[in-house]
DNA sequence: ATAAGCAATGCAAACGTTTGCATAAAAGAT
DNA sequence: ATCTTTTATGCAAACGTTTGCATTGCTTAT
């Protein structure tokens, strides 16, 4: 590509024979300028389709108004859905996007962080990548005045910078007290990555729910499952059928290891949810669509993106430095399907984990 | 947020009392500055944590090594994975993704445009909306020498851009053919709006398809849908349930739709694939987990967008302004599932429909 | 008639980098 | 001892914008 060069406000200041700051000041409605003027100036920007530069606008006024977002997939359901409420909030308020997926390795979050702070984004929204365990990379950004951080979903235990979560607990608690509800007497779970906060939460929620209702939780009846497929539900759960302890109820760390526990139930000839109740994690899109239609806790992903953005928009225009004490706990909702519904008396309905 | 001001090379230069020129041809390692300079100058900028400013390069440079990327929805199974294509190769050869999403809207698709000019990204990667069907905010860019654009999906029907699309035409034709190999008499097209050029491919392809096989195609059988969504799926082939000539095979515009399809024929009643056969387009992730598994032709979304990017790429490099006569295209294959095979005899395969 | 006030515009600096050219000092050649 | 070469560094311009502070030419009040 032969370089363009766009024509600039020095440009039309030649034209009329007046200086680049009456321009500048003619298109941006500046009150001291005559009408002729403003009129010569836009007719000529108009005739030559001059565009602002937002770049040099970028280097004066040290701020870009753009975003940086990291995620570790963009291939989700769930994240497409956050980096779409986060994309109409910005959009709303005048910012752009930059995206980047760490695609769950470490050191590609480590470099888009990089390639982002010499951007200059003006903020960065981050969920970390399943490697992640130290935070360096993002806590000790440049140490006098460190970029705007905002995390959502996969958060450190330790930080300063605001957090935006769902209420994993509440909603691995109420999954699970419905499965108990429903009847199930051996409860197991699909547990996710032990170095994820979210995975622990979730577990220690399927935990809280047994307890309160007087049970003790097996370790056999816990598997962890490192990676999100099915064929690794697939595998955990037919572990879990081969034991001498056959479960009745299964909560899984997300949807698709259900869907692939789903496959395993099925290929043993049981029946879902009569001989085993499955319920999932994350509401995918999909999970609507199975049958039975799978049950899970809905993580409200558009919304989440959407509080991301307000809230670091809110930290970037923020004077003093703010302290953020506790993280942004949104609810989360289980969602009933036929893959847990055994009691022909309950309805399929929504019940709030919030409360 | 109090301003943060990040250090320059300039503050640099003042702590060692030498010239930022100086500075700037340390860090990036040239020849002619001696080694105690470029240690001691490595040793500041490590304390400091200097960060090089992209900004003020891209001014300088006329470049932003930053590519805009336009599409309808992120929360889509298939332009999530164009996206994460174009990440990738973008990534790899050190450019950044900036991302609008229009919402099938055309003011929203122009408006975008024009942030992304303004931004002066080095190129512009369009999937058009639904409602686009003038191009002249794209076509028309800055009159005198054009940003370097790149059509995908939904492209314009003429354009000297770069288009990049799936086999349309040939898809539907593959997917219709295996409907009547199955033994279809009566094979139903759920269509897309009419505007769109995929839309009208798919119509050909089918109607293609029944002229191969010496079969008149009837305007009956051929529903609008100008949403994709379950619900008009569900609406269109309830509409075709209740005419007189009941289809026994349904080509869909895209997987949503035929999942309505499927569910009206359930509730009446009818046995899929048995009573009717259903394919549908685009093999979105759930298609595999539907009961039966949803048939449908594939369009390689991540390649998709790798092609696009590199395409891009190709033609932000070149020097000379390259001439595009005919779009790039990419082959779609047919994965058949439960949904359309009727004979016990075929297996369960990937027909290639790129040949 | 002169000072004061106002309206319209221009000047120049600043944002952070890179880079061609000039300069300075030191080393080598005669 | 002088001239050339080499080596290391500095100067200044450029990228496109905005903006505080002049500056100019008028009009209005005294």
């Amino acid at each position: 590509m032969s370089k363009r060069r766009s024509i600039t406000i020095i440009d039309i200041a030649k034209e009329l024979g007046i200086a680049p700051s009456t321009v500048s000041r003619a298109l941006s409605g500046h009150s001291k300028i005559s009408p002729e003027t403003r009129d010569k100036v836009m007719a000529v920007a108009k005739k030559w389709n001059y565009v602002p530069n937002k770049i040099a606008l970028s280097l004066k006024n040290q701020e870009t108004r753009t975003l940086g977002l990291i995620i570790p997939e963009i291939v989700h359901y769930f994240f497409s859905n956050v980096i779409s409420g986060i994309e109409e909030v910005a959009n709303k308020n005048g910012y752009s996007l930059l995206i980047c997926q760490s695609g769950e390795s470490l050191e590609r979050e480590i470099k888009a962080v990089s390639t982002l702070v010499r951007q200059r984004v003006d903020g960065l929204i981050i969920c970390c990548s399943r490697e992640t365990e130290e935070f360096d990379h993002v806590e000790k950004l440049p140490e006098n005045k460190g970029v705007p951080v905002v995390y959502f979903d996969r958060v450190p235990p330790n930080s300063k910078h605001p957090k935006i979560i769902v209420d994993d607990l509440m909603g691995a608690k109420q999954a699970t007290a419905h499965l108990i509800e429903q009847g199930c007497k051996n409860i197991a779970h699909l547990a996710g990555p032990e170095n994820l906060l979210i995975s622990r939460n979730r577990l220690s929620g399927y935990r809280l729910a047994l307890q309160n209702a007087g049970r003790q939780p097996k370790t056999e009846l816990i598997k962890y499952c490192k990676e999100g497929t099915t064929e690794v539900g697939f595998a955990k759960m037919n572990e879990l059928l081969n034991q001498e302890v056959i479960p009745d109820g299964v909560f899984a760390n997300n949807d698709i290891i259900a869907l692939g526990a789903m496959m395993a139930i099925k290929k043993k000839g049981l029946k879902i949810p009569e001989d085993v109740a499955v319920i999932g994690y994350s509401n995918w899109q999909l999970s609507e669509f199975m049958e039975p239609g799978l049950s899970s806790v809905n993580q409200p992903g558009a919304e989440m993106g959407e509080q991301a953005c307000q809230c670091i928009l809110n930290y970037i225009e923020s004077d003093e430095p703010v302290e953020f004490f506790s993280p942004i706990i949104l609810p989360s909702s289980l969602v009933i399907r036929g893959s847990s519904l055994r009691k022909r008396s309950a309805q399929i309905k929504v019940l709030n984990a919030g409360g």
